[in-house]
DNA sequence: GGTATTTAGATGTTTAAACATCTAAATATT
DNA sequence: AATATTTAGATGTTTAAACATCTAAATACC
């Protein structure tokens, strides 16, 4: 997945754009209304939380049909992503975008709704092998189909998501 | 606070250094270690809620010492912005990050701690006028000491910082 | 082989988020 | 004026996040 380089011209534009929708897009000051920041740091802080509640907020609602919470939901994709392998919880964990999760009532709720299957690790008894069952792939595959609208919920461009993603790579430099 | 608009090269040179440092910064994709992305959005989108975490849990370490939580930081200093006037719960409400958050239940907790007051607004009975203690003062005087250094946990310059805000209004467009 | 350390993940407890409901005051309606 | 509707925010309940601790298996060290 590489930025088809297509120039200069365009990021310039696409720069020069951006300086002149402030009347279009409601900006971060007067979605929280607060006049001033610090500096363009804090602000940048500030709009990347705020923009991640607003995505949040959009994405648990839009789960909710589902049944299934974000943290619930990720983890299954990261099982769907290994099956028909096994992972074990520490792996899960680790691909998780919460790196902070409580990996074992996760489980235990995904477990009780049958859409997840935990056996222990013959080779190492104290590990979990995990594995996503046919509801769960069932689940995932009905996300799916409504997913693709909720791709585009954020109002970019190709060139502006690429560009967006790779800046927040930096910011954890 | 306007972009000191530096020209065209400028934001060249920086669009074509973030091509260039993929071996520098952990990319979304080793963080998560997720090979494939279905389109542009849905990366940016997934980065955007992991950056958020990533910033989350470090101000969550770094208001631990303080005693206070991220959600009752921003009630504080919504508070002071306000300082010496009083403002009710819900226009709280409407200016905090996360706009689904139990302000009542915070309130009492921050009264509790002595950081905030609360009255019965005498217009509207219904109403609470909340106020910023002088305690809730001096704890934002000793975070704001060190608040300096935590404005640049995010590695960008002042350019990148403003282009990464003005594309997250964008998002929200 | 025996002790210490590390690792996997389960579990207990406290706090907070999510959601619905409820009370009472303020408006609106007739 | 009487009733209905809206608004402010407090409260109850369920679920999950945060943090520490615990158990047992695996590994390291002597």
């Amino acid at each position: 997945m590489k930025l088809p380089v297509e120039g200069k011209a365009g990021v310039l534009q696409l720069f020069l754009f951006l300086s002149t929708l402030s009347h279009l897009t409601m900006k971060i000051e007067e979605e929280i209304i607060q006049p001033k920041f610090r500096n363009y740091h804090q602000k940048a802080v500030i709009n990347l939380i705020f923009t991640s509640n607003w995505i949040g907020n959009l994405q648990q609602q839009f789960l909710k049909p589902f049944g299934i919470t974000i943290q619930q939901f990720n983890i299954l994709r990261i099982l769907r992503g290994q099956h028909p392998r096994s992972i074990s919880a520490s792996a899960i964990k680790m691909r998780m975008m919460d790196k902070n999760s409580d990996v074992s009532r996760l489980l235990d709720r995904l477990e009780a709704k049958e859409l997840v299957e935990r056996k222990i690790c013959p080779s190492d008894k104290r590990a979990a092998d995990v594995l996503i069952t046919d509801k769960g792939l069932g689940l995932l595959a009905d996300v799916d189909k409504d997913q693709q609208a909720f791709d585009h919920v954020i109002a970019l461009s190709d060139d502006e998501a690429q560009l967006l993603s790779d800046l927040l790579d930096k910011c954890r430099g």
